[in-house]
DNA sequence: AGCACGCCGACT
DNA sequence: GTCGGCGTGCTC
C-alpha cells in the first residue's frame, strides 16, 4: 500500500566510528535540512546525529528495516561549508567521517537548549521620585542593557533587597534569556600601534585580501622580533569591519601565552574567545555555541579550532606555522597547518602562514608562486639582530659531569656583572637523562616503552617521558643488586641549574620546563617575574622559545646544540634550526644587543654554519634540493603505515603481510617495514611501513587498496598516516 | 564507540 | 554442572 507522503529517508552521521551514514526515515510532521542536529535511534541507544544527506542514492537495506528519527534539536544547522570540510578531513587523512564529526561537535550538552536565566531592564518613569539607593541604581546603568540581579548589586554597590524592591515596584522589568551569555565584540576603534615601513607594506597587502574576500594563501615571513603579530593583526582588523565575519587564529597550544593574550587585548579592547583541549566543559560548550550561532568574532585555538561551526570564516591565521604541534597524531591523523589551508579554500577567504622559521613546505610554494610571500627583515623598533657564534666544544671540553664550556661560563660572568639577564636553552627536562650502573653496565629503561626513565632528581623520580611511568630512584642496582652504583648520565635542566648554581651562588636562577611549571598560573607568574627582571638566569626547554618577550634578555647558550641533528628523520636539520633560531631569538629583544652561543662539537655542521652566518637561503636550499632528489615532500607524497599491538609476533606478521601484499606500480615505493622508532610504546609493540609515491599519485586509492586487501590477524591496529611528520 | 552474541577456564 | 573472560560483529 502507498501512503500519500511517503516517509522521507535521509542519512544521518553520526559522532561514531561507524563505516558510514545511516538510514533513518524523518517523520512527515519534521521539514529537515542538511546540516540539522537530529536524535536518532541506534541499536538500544538514542544518539545525537546530523543530516547528511536528505536525497540519497538508494540504499541497501530494505526501507522496513529503518528507524525513525527522534526529532531536531532547536540550534543552528551544521555549516554547509564544515560538512564538506568534514567529509573532505576524512577522505584525505583516511579516517571514518563519523570520527571526524566527532571532533566537531564533542561540546558537552552540545544539543540541549541553555537553560535561560532571567535579567531584568530599568524602566523607571520618573527618576527624581526614586530613593537614594535606587537613584543609585539607575545612575549606574549602562544604556537599557538588562543585568542579572548580582550584577545589578555589584555594580551599584548596594544589597539584594533593594534591587528585588525595585521589580518589585515595576522600575524595573524581566527579560527571559535564551542560550548562553554572548560574548562582547571587539573594538575596532582602539588606534592601532606604529608599524614600522615594512610592517605597514605587509598590513596592506593583507589588509587588501581579506576587502578582496578570496581564497589566496600567503607566507608572512619575519625575524624574530620582527612585529609579525601586529602584521596579522591588521588582518584581523580589517576582517573585523564587516559584521558577522568570523576570524581563526591558529597557534601551537604551548603558544597560547598570557603575553600574546594581552597584546590581543590592547589592540582590541577584549580577550579573544580561545579554544584549546584545557577548557572546562562550560567552556568549550559557552565558545562552541557562541560560534554556531555567528557571536563569536575571533576565535584563538589550537589546531582542534578548525573543526568549530563557523557560519562565516573570512579570515585564518596560521602563527609559528613550522611548529610540529600543529600535526595531530592520535584518533584522525591531521596536520592542522595544511588543514587550514583547505578550510580557508572551502570557505574561499584569505590564510596568513606567519612565522620566522617557515616550514619547508610552505617556503617552496612561497618560491613557486602559489602562496604571496611577505618578508620582514628587521626587528621592531630599536633592537638589532642577535650576534651569533659557535662553541667548538672539541677545543673547550668541559670536566665530566658538567656541561658548561669556559667560554659560556664566561659570557654568563660578563652579562651577569652588567646586571643582565640570560638564558640556557637545553630541551631536556628532568635531572639526567639515562641512569646507568658503573658496575653492571645496566641501564634503566621503562617496562612500558622502549626509551630511558628520565631522573627527576626534585621529585627523586625515575620518570618516562612517553608513557608517565615512574619509579623512586632505587639504592641497589636492579640487575646485579650492587649498592649506590648507578649514576646519572648526561644533563637535563635540572642538572644545568645545579652547575650554574655552583658557579654563581648568588644569581637568581628560574628553570622552565613544562614539569616544573605545570598550570597556565605558575607559567604566568614566571614569565612575569623574569619580564620584572626577578631573574637573572634562565634555564629552559623548549617551552622558552615560543613568542617570549623578555626585554632584558641579552645571552642566550644552547647548551647542547647537536641534540636532535642525529636520527633518521629526514626533517631533523630542518627542525634543529627552527628550533635554534627561534631560542636565538629570544637575546636582544629591546635596546640592548644581544649574543648567542651555541655549544656544538660540530662547529662545520650546515645547521650551525646556517646559524652563525645567518645564511640560512643557502642552507634550506640545500635541504630542499635533497628531498628533491629523494623524491620527499613537498616534492613528491608520503604516508606511513603504522602497527601497532600488545603481541609482538602478531604485529609483526601483520606486517610482513602487508609488505607482501604492497602494490607494485610506477612511481610508487614501499619501505619496510620496519620496527617505528619508538618501537614499544605504552606496551604496544610498533611497526611501520612507508609510502612513497610521485607527486601526481593518488595516494590515498593506493593505501585504500591496499590496506582493504589484508585482514589483520588478531588485535593489531593499522593506522594510515597521510604526510607524517614526526616519524615516530 | 557501545553492546550483544558466542565459545573455553575456575568456581559453587 | 554454571559464571564469566573479552574476541568478533553489528548498529539504519
Amino acid at each position: 500500500m502507498t501512503t500519500l507522503f511517503p516517509s522521507r529517508r535521509v542519512q544521518v552521521l553520526l559522532p561514531l566510528p561507524l563505516q558510514g551514514v545511516l538510514d533513518y526515515l524523518s517523520p512527515e510532521d519534521l521539514p529537515l535540512r542538511e546540516g540539522d542536529f537530529v536524535e536518532v535511534p541506534l541499536g538500544s541507544k538514542r544518539l545525537q546525529g546530523v543530516v547528511w544527506s536528505c536525497d540519497p542514492p538508494p540504499s541497501d537495506v530494505p526501507e522496513d528495516r529503518l528507524k525513525h528519527i527522534y526529532g531536531r534539536f532547536d540550534l543552528p544547522a551544521l555549516p554547509e561549508s564544515l560538512m564538506k570540510f568534514i567529509d573532505w578531513v576524512a577522505a584525505y587523512s583516511l579516517s571514518l567521517p563519523g570520527a571526524v564529526l566527532k571532533m566537531a561537535v564533542s561540546v558537552p550538552r552540545a544539543f540541549e537548549q541553555a537553560k535561560s536565566r532571567t535579567v531584568y531592564r530599568l524602566s523607571v518613569g520618573n527618576p527624581d521620585d526614586l530613593t537614594a539607593a535606587r537613584k543609585k541604581v539607575y545612575e549606574v546603568a549602562v544604556g537599557d542593557m538588562p543585568l542579572s540581579v548580582k550584577d545589578w548589586c555589584d555594580l551599584a554597590g548596594t544589597g539584594e533587597g533593594v534591587i528585588r524592591g525595585m521589580i518589585k515596584a515595576g522600575q524595573m522589568t524581566a527579560v527571559e534569556i535564551k542560550g548562553e551569555d554572548l560574548f562582547p565584540e571587539p573594538d575596532v576603534t582602539v588606534s592601532a600601534p606604529k608599524l614600522s615601513k615594512e610592517q605597514e607594506r605587509a598590513g596592506d597587502h593583507f589588509r587588501a585580501l581579506v576587502r578582496r574576500d578570496k581564497f589566496q594563501a600567503s607566507l608572512l615571513e619575519g625575524v624574530t622580533g620582527a612585529g609579525k603579530t601586529e602584521v596579522y593583526f591588521e588582518a584581523v582588523h580589517e576582517a573585523l569591519l564587516k559584521p558577522g565575519n568570523q576570524i581563526l587564529v591558529l597557534v601551537p597550544e604551548i603558544a597560547l601565552t598570557a603575553q600574546w593574550l594581552d597584546r590581543f587585548r590592547d589592540r582590541f579592547g577584549e580577550e579573544p574567545v580561545i579554544w584549546h583541549s584545557e577548557l572546562t566543559p562550560a567552556q568549550r560548550r559557552r565558545a562552541w555555541w557562541g560560534v554556531i550561532q555567528g557571536n563569536v568574532r575571533v576565535i584563538v585555538g589550537a589546531r582542534s579550532a578548525l573543526f568549530l561551526p563557523f557560519q562565516n570564516l573570512s579570515l585564518i591565521v596560521v602563527d609559528e606555522e613550522h611548529s610540529p604541534t600543529f600535526k595531530q597524531e592520535d584518533g584522525v591523523f591531521y596536520h592542522g597547518r595544511d588543514m587550514a589551508v583547505v578550510r580557508a579554500h572551502q570557505s574561499d577567504c584569505p590564510v596568513i602562514l606567519a612565522s620566522a622559521t617557515p616550514s619547508l613546505e610552505t617556503l617552496v610554494n612561497a618560491q613557486n608562486g602559489k602562496y604571496d610571500w611577505l618578508y620582514l627583515g628587521e626587528r621592531h623598533g630599536p633592537a638589532e639582530m642577535p650576534d651569533m657564534q659557535a662553541i667548538d666544544m672539541r677545543k673547550y671540553p668541559p670536566a665530566s659531569g658538567e656541561w658548561l664550556s669556559d667560554p659560556l661560563r664566561e659570557a654568563l660572568k660578563q652579562n651577569l656583572g652588567r646586571g643582565e639577564q640570560s638564558l640556557l636553552y637545553l630541551n631536556r627536562r628532568g635531572y639526567a637523562p639515562l641512569t646507568l650502573c658503573r658496575t653492571c653496565g645496566h641501564r634503566i629503561q621503562c617496562p612500558h616503552c622502549s626509551a630511558w626513565l628520565v631522573e627527576h632528581k626534585k621529585t627523586g623520580k625515575l620518570q618516562c617521558h612517553h608513557c608517565g611511568h615512574w619509579m623512586g630512584k632505587p639504592k641497589h642496582c636492579p640487575e646485579c643488586e650492587s649498592e649506590d652504583s648507578l649514576v646519572a648520565c648526561g644533563p637535563g635542566v635540572e642538572r644545568v641549574a645545579e652547575e650554574v648554581e655552583k658557579l654563581f651562588p648568588e644569581a637568581r636562577l628560574a628553570v622552565m620546563a613544562s614539569d616544573e611549571l605545570s598550570t597556565p598560573a605558575e607559567i604566568r607568574e614566571t614569565v612575569a617575574s623574569i619580564v620584572r627582571h626577578e631573574v637573572d638566569i634562565v634555564i629552559g626547554t623548549q617551552i622558552v622559545t615560543k613568542g617570549y618577550h623578555f626585554p632584558n634578555l641579552t645571552l642566550v647558550g644552547v647548551v647542547d646544540a647537536d641534540l636532535g641533528l642525529s636520527g633518521g628523520d629526514m626533517r631533523a636539520a630542518e627542525r634543529t634550526w627552527q628550533q635554534l633560531e627561534q631560542v636565538a631569538g629570544r637575546a636582544g629583544r629591546a635596546e640592548k644587543p644581544g649574543t648567542v652561543l651555541f655549544q656544538t662539537f660540530m662547529p662545520e655542521h650546515p645547521v650551525i654554519d646556517a646559524l652563525v652566518s645567518g645564511d640560512r637561503d643557502n642552507f634550506l636550499e640545500q635541504e630542499a634540493n635533497a628531498r628533491e632528489q629523494q623524491g620527499m615532500p613537498p616534492f613528491g607524497r608520503l604516508a606511513a603505515v603504522i602497527l601497532s599491538g600488545a603481541d609482538y609476533n602478531t604485529v609483526v606478521t601483520t606486517a610482513r603481510q602487508l609488505a607482501r601484499a604492497a602494490p607494485k606500480m610506477a612511481g610508487v615505493q614501499i619501505l619496510g617495514p620496519a620496527p617505528a622508532p619508538l618501537a614499544f610504546l605504552r606496551g604496544q609493540h610498533r611497526y611501520r611501513l612507508l609510502v612513497k609515491t610521485e607527486k601526481t599519485v593518488n595516494i590515498q586509492n593506493i593505501l585504500r587498496r591496499w590496506l582493504d586487501s589484508v585482514k589483520p590477524v588478531g588485535a593489531v591496529r593499522v593506522q594510515a598516516d597521510i604526510d607524517p611528520v614526526s616519524f615516530f
